[in-house]
DNA sequence: TTCTTTGAACTGACCAGTCAGTGCAAAAAC
DNA sequence: GTTTTTGCACTGACTGGTCAGTTCAAAGAA
């Protein structure tokens, strides 16, 4: 890579992480151009030399800040099968994945939660796209799961993929908001014992 | 009640309405005082003459929305003890009772998901009493559970009561904005399952 | 020379909140 | 029974401010 392109690259990558921080604080509306680039530390017409439009330089966010998550979960999925590990560890570790990326980037999380169900925005193809990739993920192992015996075959893929993400979504924003003295390790177990079944029964 | 009063209560409720949609699609920042007027057929005079700001108007609408969820869920709770039935039979009623919530009120529901982990903005403090009350009905379920020994004293009561609301909550939300053919029963089976272990096995 | 960034001034659209005034139903006066 | 008054609910044009996006001359970097 060129030194003007990697120059380029680093007054972007100011730009997102001004960006995503201020947006998920504030929303995308309530969020003025002037403070990202004044966050940022550049000035405002750098942000137009970079971007065609604010709207645009959300839309690339949200494409990077997915591209990091699926790779995450996918990486923890594939690691556990080189490993022989099963399909229920290999859950298992795409929930402590998922939890050590939100907890590394949880205003990225909270953006991305605040945007995903709404309608009628700019934006909204983008979503879709993006959400399925990382929901894809998840089915694609819980179907491995139930090819070889390890889940039950009347389990509802697409439903049962989208309650574990909400599950890990949810708690992990919780815990930051909310419980910012439980370790990873607490809300990892919480969440294990209820993808194994552990709650009800002694 | 007599007619000015009732008149007025009228309108509030239009504005509510009103509201609640536009700003479920667009987010609190980017709906504007005209479109809510408008959508609910008064003035945009009426609407500061019904509530101090737009502002005020959006925590109302926070309050008044979750007061009828956890009213809902606690029935759901109550309503299983008076049968008799056991804890898990309560958290299953509240996964249906917080399902039916959604499906009649998607907008207000997505609303509140995209507002509840923001920081720094002007209702947080309405946010997070509100978000304790829904919460603390299901810890409330976890805790008698626990006591009685029908669930295990090893779960984590306020993260697991964080799971399953985000379980619900983004299961519902999915079921809502990318799988609207699937019945209110498949996804209540979906839930429950997970809620009874009975995922993995076969 | 070429690419990138700066910074400040400017434009025009948009929007929260205001306020003087209207309509109307019920109470008060006669 | 009719007229007058009261005050609540509502109206919509207007104001003051904000902000996305533009422009550009100059400077810095490679």
């Amino acid at each position: 890579m060129d030194t003007q392109s990697s120059r380029r690259q680093a007054t972007r990558t100011k730009l997102y992480e001004a960006a995503v921080t201020l947006i998920a604080e504030q929303g995308f509306s309530a969020t003025t151009v002037d403070e990202i680039a004044e966050r940022a530390g550049v000035a405002k017409g750098t942000v137009y030399y970079n971007f065609k439009s604010k709207t645009e330089l959300f839309e690339e966010l949200l494409r990077h800040g997915v591209g990091l998550l699926t790779a995450s979960l996918r990486a923890a999925a594939d690691e556990t099968a080189a490993r022989g590990g099963t399909r229920v560890q290999a859950l298992d570790a795409m929930i402590r994945a998922g939890l050590v990326f939100i907890d590394r980037y949880p205003a990225f999380t909270q953006l991305y939660v605040a945007e995903l169900w709404r309608t009628n925005r700019a934006w909204q193809s983008t979503l879709l796209v993006v959400r399925q990739e990382a929901v894809a993920v998840v089915e694609t192992v819980l179907r491995e799961g139930v090819a070889n015996g390890e889940l039950s075959d009347e389990i509802d893929i697409p439903l049962t993929a989208a309650a574990l993400v909400g599950m890990v979504l949810v708690a992990a924003l919780d815990w930051q908001a909310f419980q910012r003295e439980r370790s990873i390790d607490d809300v990892h177990a919480a969440l294990s014992r209820l993808l194994h079944g552990r709650v009800s029964g002694r």
